[in-house]
DNA sequence: CGGGTTTGACCAGCGC
DNA sequence: GCGCTGGTCAAACCCG
């Protein structure tokens, strides 16, 4: 395993004006801790909003590949060393996890090609990494280890380890490209990442400086 | 000592 | 009905 220390990092990302679902949120994955779980990476989270996920989710919104990674303007810091980059991808086929599989819930107004889906909210992507955890901010609990019969790959089965949330993501290594990293999500998370960073934007007209994040840290309830 | 990982066993769904 | 496969459970183990 490459055990490159470093720590798990989500940085929040204020969305851009007109982009409703809020989700372009960048995540940068600095290593893997050498034990697994604790924190996967990733962020592509589960969308707040399954209904624009499905119809909508352009997963170029929330990867970036080095020449995005590169260009990503606010989130300074982000790619420390070029080395762990991950280069998020829709997934190719279905089986395991179509391209995107999108989201469930509610959504699905091509659900028309899709007899049934499962209530929750369900994406896969792929991700070019040399580690198979990626942080997404949220803290993951491993309960299983699975080799399946497609991949030579064993699938590995996390579970958010927040009481109450439940929230799982199966994560393997792509058969024809084991580059690449297969992570699916399913579920949504009922609460805040624990290690989202808030951070300050500022308006170019005005001057002000106003939080970004998922939750405005003064607005916790 | 508590929390997380490992790993074999068990169970349910599905195809033949 | 049977076998295969994927997903989950749970006990043992490991680590901070």
């Amino acid at each position: 395993m490459a055990a490159v220390g470093a720590h798990p990092v989500l940085y929040h990302h204020p969305a851009p004006a007109g982009d409703a679902s809020s989700m372009s949120s960048y995540f940068s994955h600095g290593g893997s801790s050498t034990t697994s779980s604790s924190a996967s990476s990733f962020t592509a989270a589960l969308a707040p909003t399954t209904t624009a996920l499905a119809e909508h989710f352009d997963i170029s919104e929330f990867l970036f590949d080095d020449a995005a990674g590169a260009g990503v303007a606010g989130a300074p810091g982000v790619f420390a060393d070029g080395a762990a980059r991950p280069v998020v991808l829709p997934v190719p086929d279905a089986a395991g996890g179509g391209a995107i599989i999108g989201a469930a819930a509610g959504g699905a107004a091509a659900a028309s090609e899709v007899p049934e889906r499962p209530r929750t909210t369900r994406i896969a992507f792929r991700t070019r990494s040399e580690i198979e955890i990626l942080d997404d901010g949220y803290k993951w609990r491993k309960y299983g280890k699975k080799s399946v019969k497609n991949s030579p790959n064993p699938r590995n089965y996390y579970r958010c380890s927040t009481e109450g949330c439940n929230v799982k993501k199966r994560v393997e290594r792509d058969k024809d490209d084991p580059s690449y990293v297969v992570t699916t999500y399913e579920g949504m998370h009922n609460h805040v990442s624990p290690s989202t960073v808030y951070y300050a934007s500022q308006d170019a007209a005005s001057g002000r400086f106003f939080v970004a994040g998922t939750q405005p840290p003064g607005s916790l309830n």
